[in-house]
DNA sequence: CATATATTCTAGCATTGCTAGTTTGTCAAT
DNA sequence: ATTGACAAACTAGCAATGCTAGAATATATG
C-alpha cells in the first residue's frame, strides 16, 4: 500500500509537472499572438504561471526551446488544416488550388505562429530520424495533392512549398502587393499542373 | 574669403561625417558575415570607428536602420548580379534559369546580407514614392526575364520571386534538400516558361 | 579674448536571458 | 516526533543589450 501511494504521489507530481509545461506554451503562444514574440519573455511568462523564471528552465533548456515548442504545435495545426483543405470531389487541380490557399490563410491569420514555425531560432530538428510527426505531416500533405502532377513527388513537392512560403514572406513583409494574392496563387496553380501561363 | 574658407571646413567636415558613416556600415557588415548580426552591437560598432556609442545615433536612428542601410547595399549588388545573369545571347528560357540560379547563388553565398535583406526588421519601404532605386532594380531584372512568358509580367515576377525566396529561405534552413537545389530550380523555369512538366 | 554653438564623451538606465546559491518543502528511517 | 536526505522553488544577481541625459570639450563667431 505505501509503495502504492507513493507511486500514485510521483504521478501525480509528474501530471502537474507536465501541465505547467503546457501553461508556458500556452502562455508564450497568447502573448505572442497579441503583442509579438518581442513580449514573451521569461519574466513575463514566469509571471503568467506564477513560479518563478528558474521554473521555466527545468521545463525548457532555453528561449528558443519555448518558441520552438509553440511552433511544433503550429506545425500540427497547419497540418490538419491543409488535409481538410482536400475535399474528396475536388479535382487534382482544385486540391492543389485549395491547399495553397488553406496554407497563405495560415499564415496570414497567424502571423505569430507562422513566425515561431518559419523565422524565429527553434532548435527545432527537419529530415532527420528523430523528427516529430507533427513536421512531416504538413508536407505530407502537400504531397498527396502535388503527386498527381509530378514524377518527382518529393522535389515537387518542396518547390510547392517554397513557393507558398515565399509568397506568404514577400506579402508579410510588405514586398508585393496584397491585392493581387489569387493571381499569384492561380499562377502556382498553373506551375503544378503544367498549363501553359499563355 | 573668409566664407569661402568656412565654406570648405563645412564641406570636409561633411565628407568626413559621411566618411564616418560609411565606416559604420563597412563594421556592421563585416561583423555580421563573420560572427551572424547578433553579434553586431551598438558598442562593438563603436569600438570598430574608434567613436563613443551615442555618435552611431547622429547617424541612424536605432540599430534598425544600420541593419537596413547595410541591406540597401545588398539589393544593389544583388540588381548588378542578376542583371549580369541575362546573357544576350542566350534563349529567353536559359536567361530564367540563369537569373535563378544567379538568385539562389547570391543567398547562399551571403546568409547574414540576405538575412538583412529580407528577415530582419529594417524600416527599408518597399512599393512607396520615396523606395531607394536599389529596392526597384532586382525586381526589375526579374521582370526583364519573365516578360516573354507573362501576360501580367509584375504579378509573374512577383510570383517567381517569391519561388526563389522561399527556395532559398527553407533550404537556408535545412527544411529541404540541398541536393536537389537545381531539380527545383528546373521545375521553376518550367513554371515561367509554362511547359509541361510529365 | 569671450561667448555661443556644435561635437563628442562619460556614465547610467531599464531590460533581457540565464544561473549560482540559498531556502523551503517532502518523505523515509529512526 | 525528530532527524536527515533529497527534491523543488525562490531570491538575488551577473553580464550584455539598446539607448539617452547631461557633462565636457572642441570649434567657430562676435
Amino acid at each position: 500500500m505505501k509503495t502504492g501511494a507513493k507511486v500514485g504521489i510521483s504521478e501525480r507530481k509528474a501530471r502537474e509537472r507536465e501541465e505547467r509545461g503546457r501553461r508556458i506554451v500556452v502562455a508564450a503562444r497568447t502573448i505572442a499572438e497579441r503583442d509579438g514574440w518581442a513580449s514573451v519573455t521569461i519574466r513575463r511568462l514566469a509571471d503568467e504561471i506564477e513560479y518563478s523564471q528558474p521554473v521555466l528552465y527545468s521545463h525548457f533548456q532555453n528561449r528558443d526551446e519555448i518558441v520552438g515548442a509553440v511552433a511544433l504545435e503550429g506545425f500540427g495545426e497547419l497540418a490538419v488544416i491543409l488535409r481538410a483543405a482536400i475535399r474528396p470531389s475536388s479535382t487534382p487541380g482544385e486540391a492543389v488550388e485549395s491547399v495553397a490557399t488553406a496554407y497563405l490563410d495560415f499564415a496570414f491569420a497567424r502571423p505569430a505562429m507562422y513566425e515561431a514555425m518559419f523565422i524565429l531560432p527553434t532548435g527545432l530538428r527537419f529530415a532527420r530520424s528523430d523528427t516529430p510527426p507533427q513536421l512531416r505531416a504538413g508536407f505530407g500533405a502537400m504531397a498527396t495533392v502535388i503527386a498527381p502532377f509530378a514524377q518527382d513527388v518529393d522535389t515537387a513537392t518542396e518547390t510547392f512549398w517554397a513557393a507558398l512560403h515565399g509568397l506568404a514572406e514577400l506579402e508579410r513583409h510588405g514586398r508585393i502587393r496584397p491585392a493581387f494574392r489569387s493571381h499569384r496563387i492561380t499562377l502556382i496553380m498553373q506551375m503544378v499542373s503544367g498549363q501553359l501561363q499563355r
